[in-house]
DNA sequence: ATTCGGAATACGGTATACCGCATACTCGAG
DNA sequence: CTCGAGTATGCGGTATACCGTATTCCGAAT
């Protein structure tokens, strides 16, 4: 979705998001272009392109004469993310309860299939599924423009949960009641409650975040 | 502030974006690396480096096999961009009402120096002034992930004001009325009055540039 | 042993050469 | 004149070679 199909790059970019995404590459590593090169087997020129894409996304960033290095998780940094967050995901609760009726009960009862408490076998579809519901927010605005500005928060924010080890916390039971809260209040076409439920998920998961960052790399300031 | 410091590509980037803003390089142009480095007297790398940098400002696209390309002014995307800044640009009113008073007094200010009806040689000082105002909204946020999404809005709408030549219409009076009404509010440390001005600013200069755009060029749907 | 200087090296940046496909253009056959 | 086959060309993508500087490493002199 961010990265149009592209020969070489596109293979690699999704196997570098990845690996930074799931902190294989740690916060700080720097990235030689020619080392990559060599370990994909390609030229350096791929790489940087790569590299590029990944700068836009926000997972690497560029000094002048330090080369590329993927980019450290802070406190700042994800208070800014969520503040970011906070105001671009709302924008899509406004379209959601306009929609026809059978649309918008899918989104209604998008976690119903969950029990509490949840089965361990369910985790990894529960994340899915709360990746697919924030990302349905996000389309559901039908604008490109912000959808594009999301996906820098979104890769970034995803990073942060596997580095904080946010998946296998004891906050997932209030995190499926906060969502079934905003798919409620989103089935009566109660746009305000949704909101005001989504903001309180969102400052929530931040409170979360920080906490874990605080207690688990004092080192990142 | 979007780009770093780099060799040669800091001077082709300031070169193309002003080209591309100022539709010297029209909406849709296609960009063929090797050309450009002849006319710029470098070779391919640093050019495609560059046109990566444009491609993360949102002025320059990049298809499967098409190669890169100026991207196109259309309602749909003025509509989009104006949406973005809509929700970004509140953020920072909050900040600006908690300010130190001399601090909020200069913001208060910043549009006493205009008189009505405005004289010409005043225009381009308006225009930047403008400019100025609305960067530090976004400064005011305190923050950089917000600042650098804003950018690409920023660089985009400045070039649709070129496009259909919004400098010189009969509009700046009323801008000028609306940005004072914001800085009135501010001034008294109201932040929904802010708030409020300042959607009703962008409400109606994408309205402005909505009709005009409509009336000027058809053609780009 | 510490320090200072010079060479080797690593890396960011730049230039250039190569490849394959897709389009366009030409030329000959019908 | 039309149509198609074959070739030329352009361009996106990739590979590789080159350059300058900043850092590092090592050895010699104090």
């Amino acid at each position: 979705m961010p990265v149009a199909e592209r020969k070489l790059s596109s293979l690699m970019y999704r196997q570098l998001e990845n690996a930074i995404v799931e902190c294989a590459l740690a916060p700080g590593t720097s990235l030689n272009d020619r080392e990559l090169a060599q370990q994909f087997g390609v030229s350096r020129t791929p790489v940087r392109d790569t590299l590029h894409l990944l700068e836009a996304s926000g997972l690497v960033e560029r000094g002048p004469r330090t080369g590329w290095t993927v980019t450290q998780i802070g406190l700042q940094n994800v208070s800014e993310l969520y503040e970011l967050r906070s105001l671009l995901e709302p924008a899509g609760l406004a379209r959601i309860v306009e929609w026809e009726d059978e649309e918008l009960s899918k989104v209604a009862t998008m976690f119903d299939d969950f029990s509490i408490p949840m089965a361990q076998e369910d985790v990894e579809r529960y994340l899915t599924r709360d990746d697919e519901f924030h990302q349905l927010i996000i389309k559901a605005t039908g604008n490109a423009q912000l959808t594009r500005a999301y996906y820098v928060v979104d890769r970034q924010l995803a990073r942060c949960k596997r580095f904080v080890s946010y998946q296998d916390d004891s906050r997932r039971e209030e995190s499926l009641g906060e969502h079934r809260a905003v798919c409620a209040a989103l089935g009566s076409r109660d746009e305000p409650s949704a909101r005001a439920a989504l903001l309180d998920h969102i400052r929530i998961a931040e409170e979360t975040i920080t906490t874990a960052i605080k207690a688990s790399a004092p080192l990142t300031v």
